[in-house]
DNA sequence: TCATAATCGTTAGTGTACTAACGATTCGTG
DNA sequence: CACGAATCGTTAGTACACTAACGATTATGA
């Protein structure tokens, strides 16, 4: 993976007017950049034998739990069919439970197990490890953080 | 979707010391953000019959045709194998064509079809749609490519 | 109180996105 | 020239991420 994303503009010298042109996508630079980063996080979560979505997971409960499907859909920005066979997984893997809520038999109560709260303590390691892979500095990556806040933003003002 | 990512935080007060914090994670924000921008194409780029990633691959190709895998995987940062599927599917519709490379067999050369290339004139309303919905300015938007752009160029630097 | 509408999480289906493995072809080196 | 290494695209396997549909439960309004 040494092959810039500029390279295919350096080519094509008409592209910065080209209003279709590949590097003048937000969308596919976000796509990219997206998968890019979440790459960074696989060989550092695979010890801890989560994905990248299943830590997000982690994070949504380590903040708060129990917690519905609903509520980690919402806080996660995912939809319940995602999160279904996810959880389904991290239940299997012991790191959490799923019990029928006794408020409202529709709901599940999400809730961390000792070894899902045990855990956190290794996730702390992991962001220092990513942004020293990266080599951006925190300034620069709260500040893009911001940006991409006011995207999200954006969009569901849309709905 | 009405529920905006701060939400959580301004439920957990401490939420802004905590390192794990979801709001604070940086690839927490990309994934939202890319998902949310990639749902506003989907309904968008259905009349056209693509899906976002066959509209990334459609760009790709009208920039330049014929490609190879190799060369689309490259110009994507997709996985040939990601690609694969991907261009069966838009074979099997009709706007491009998977042959045989006779400089190296290995090699297939992907070609629009004269459908493909006709598809591009209904693809040039896309983007002031998108741009439209989301409500950004061009230079917002233009910003924050470039951003995203140095964070792609940082990922690729630890590879 | 009762019928209808809304909500919850699961399942099914489709399309990615990644890693691993493979057969066929090409490249590089001795 | 011969052989091992590298490359190409496909297939298999796993895990998402989305839409649609469903059964069970809850909420609402007459």
């Amino acid at each position: 993976m040494n092959t810039r994303i500029a390279s295919d503009a350096e080519r094509d010298v008409a592209a910065s007017d080209d209003l279709l042109a590949l590097e003048n996508q937000v969308c596919f630079a976000l796509a990219v950049a997206a998968r890019g980063v979440i790459g960074l996080y696989r060989p550092i979560l695979e010890p801890l034998g989560l994905t990248h979505p299943q830590y997000l997971v982690m994070l949504a409960l380590w903040q708060r739990s129990p917690r519905t499907v609903r509520d980690l859909g919402s806080a996660l920005q995912l939809e319940p069919a995602t999160l279904s066979p996810l959880l389904k997984r991290l239940e299997a893997q012991g790191y959490l439970t799923r019990e029928r809520s006794t408020r409202d038999e529709r709901a599940l109560d999400v809730s961390l197990t000792d070894a899902g709260r045990a855990l956190r303590a290794q996730a702390l390691e992991i962001p220092p490890q990513v942004v020293d892979r990266l080599g951006m500095s925190l300034d620069e990556l709260g500040s893009l953080r911001d940006r991409l806040t006011e995207v999200i933003a954006a969009v569901q003002h849309t709905a």
